[in-house]
Parts: structure tokens; sequence; C-alpha cells
DNA sequence: GATTTACGGTACTGAACGTATCGTATCATA
DNA sequence: TATGATACGATACGTTCAGTACCGTAAATC
């Protein structure tokens, strides 16, 4: 995981406390589990990591950071790069992995904490492109050009489209709630996805 | 339009203003479209209405349920169910009014602002819900729904599961902001939605 | 030992939502 | 016409919380 608080001025003086680091991630962690996003207080997590709130800032420069900070790392080791064999497979792992996490964890909520943060504040938007959605797309990505190459669907399929046909849906239920995140859910999605990049009925 | 501000005590005493009412809803608009969601102050409002805080808060229990009524008017209105005759004209129709309105105008900024403070707010989340989300997908679904007595797609087809495969992607590019939403995007989505409904590959 | 930077503690600033109070205005009803 | 109920504008206030400023002290380099 790359560093993705406000290096320190290198060279002469006191270091950074590693110490301080984890614990003020630790106590982000926590508390965004008790509270979520928009109940967590920064001098709540100054005071549970021991540390005075000039040394949270000293390091991330608004709460949005130091949440997407504490949230990216518990959220990305817990998805993987299924390969399966088979685009359908692929797909449904991956999106099933997903939900679990999304549902069966705080992560879920975080998610959707850090989704609406991002909307009103264009630094933390900036970093949330750059660090997360980016890097996820470039990684599921590999499923659409690995499926290319098998011969599974046209090399003229979109992949930009047929990833957002995949979690689009999956973030407008979490978004929206108008409706669960079911298995059924994730199986019908990725059957209507595959028979429509692989069937060709009349245009295309 | 039915009523969404809190009801007035009815029966004696001074009746609420008209004018005030509807003072307050063109100035949120204005400043709607001056600043947007996040940037837009109750003080403003009531000093560019000329009309005192409290007149508001007699109305509107708070910012997210001023703003969504000002919102709600003005979305509903530009968007109307289509009936082409087929069901990718209408899916078509349909994400391509969407698009142009979220793109085109003010509107979908105020879009985002409110989806994001949705999050936070469960109360205006029971709002959106009721008064947004269910009342779109219940117009939507009619496209789907036709589109089965036309025998165009099997009536085993989960109109939901449909809906959020034409409507996920693009609520999905809106709100992270990694692809642009054009008109090839749709017609993307479109193709391979109705692709994916009509053709059987071999499962389903 | 001098300098530089980080530390905990704490007070402070500023923004904005929402509430409370007050004297006045406007209605229904008796 | 008088009375009571409610809305009005004006304004001050309470509250929360992000982020800043400053302190004396601690831990590093030169």
């Amino acid at each position: 995981m790359t560093e993705m608080s406000t290096p320190p001025k290198i060279g002469r003086g006191r270091p950074r406390s590693e110490r301080s680091q984890l614990a003020i991630l630790h106590a982000t962690t926590q508390l965004l589990e008790e509270r979520g996003f928009a109940e967590l207080t920064m001098e709540e997590v100054a005071a549970r990591a021991s540390v005075s709130k000039a040394t949270i800032y000293r390091r991330w420069p608004t709460k949005g950071t130091l949440v997407f900070e504490a949230f990216a790392f518990d959220f990305l080791s817990r998805q993987s790069l299924p390969d399966t064999g088979s685009l359908r497979g692929d797909l449904l792992a991956s999106l099933r992995s997903w939900i679990r996490v999304v549902k069966g964890t705080v992560t879920g909520r975080t998610l959707v904490g850090l989704i609406a943060e991002v909307q009103r504040d264009p630094e933390l938007a900036e970093l949330w492109s750059e660090r997360f959605v980016l890097p996820v797309r470039a990684q599921h990505r590999l499923m659409i050009s690995r499926a290319i190459e098998r011969g599974e669907i046209p090399s003229t399929v979109d992949a930009d489209v047929a990833m957002d046909l995949l979690y689009g849906p999956a973030y407008h239920r979490l978004l929206q709630s108008h409706a669960v995140l079911s298995d059924r859910f994730a199986q019908s999605v990725v059957d209507t996805i595959i028979n429509g990049l692989t069937c060709d009925s009349k245009s295309r």
C-alpha cells in the first residue's frame, strides 16, 4: 500500500511517530464501525488515538482524506481479481465478492459515506478517482480483455460500458436502497450482460 | 404537483402566505443554479426571498427537504415516459432524456448534491425514496411491461434488474465521473440490454 | 549544543443549521 | 367589532464541528 498521507519534511528534526500514524488509522477504523462517516468527529479520533488534533492534521489535510485511507486499505484487501477461466465466472465472482463486503461488513456503510463526501469535496474527489476508481477499474478491465483473448466476446466490446453494466446496477442499489443486493440480482445482472455481449440478435 | 411542505395548522389565525412560499422556492432554485447544494445556505435563501428564516422552517423542516421540493418539480417536469412502440426505442429515448437534463442543466448538479445528502439524512432518505425513486421507477416499469405485452421479451424478465441495468450505469458515471455520459454510451448500454433480454445463448 | 521538526494540550475561529423570542400583521369566529 | 389564534420579519442565540494557532516540551540532525 503506497503512502497516502502528507509526506513529512525530510531531513533534520524529530521524525513523525509511526506509532501515532497507526493509532490514528486504527481509531478511525474503529469509529467508522461504531458511528459511520458523518457521525465520526476528528476530536474523537484524536482522543481515541491518544493524539492531538494537530498530529492528525499534520498528516491528513481533511477528515475525508483520513477516512479514505482507513477505508481504502480495508476495502481493497478484501477484493481480489477472480480468474475462473470464463467471463461469466469472473463477472459473477467479482460482483458476488463486492456484494459480500458491502452487505456483510461496515465497510459498505463507509463506502456510501465516502461517495457522498466525494460529491462535495473536489480535492477528495481527485484522490478518490486516482486512488480508488481508476485502479479498481484497471483491475476489472482485465476480466474483459481476457475474455476477448479467449474469443468469448468480440474485440469491439466497449470495456468501460461493460464494467458500468456490471457495477452500475450494484452501486445504484447501494445508494438508492430501492431493492436488495441479493445473489439472485447478481446472477440476473451477469446473465443479461453475458447474453448481451455474446449474442447478436440483429444490430451491432 | 402534490404538496410537500409541512401542512399549516388549519382553521383560525393568519394563513400562510402563498407569496412567501413561491418566493422561497424561487430563491432556492436560483441559488441552486448559482452555487449548488452544499454552498447554498438558508440565510441566503431567506435574504433572497425577503423572508425570515422562521418562515422557511415553518414549512420545511430541513435544508434537504426544501432543496428536494425545488429540485423535484424542476426535474420531473423535464422527464416524460416515452412510447415509441419498441422497447429499444423506449429505453434509448428515456436514457437520452435523462442524460440531456443531467448534462445540460444545473439540475444534474443538484441531483448529485441531493443523492449525497440522502446518504446522511435518514428522514430525507425516506422522502427521497417515496417521492422520487419509487414514482420514477413505477413509470419506467411501464416500459418493461409494455414490452412484455408486445412479446418483445419473455415475461420472466425481472423488471427491477432491467431498470437497474439501464439507469445504474448512468448514475454510476454521474457520481464517479470516470467516463462521459455520451450518446455512444447510451446506445451501447441499450444495445447490450436489448440483446441480453431478447437473446438466449444457452442458459435462462 | 544549536537547530529543526514533531508532539500533546488547549484555546480559538468560522461557518452554518436550526431554535427561540418579540412585537406586529392578518385571518376566523363569536 | 372584539378576541383569540396563527403567521410574519427581525434578530439573537445555541450547537456542532472542521480546521487553525500557539504553547512549552521531546526527539532527532548537524
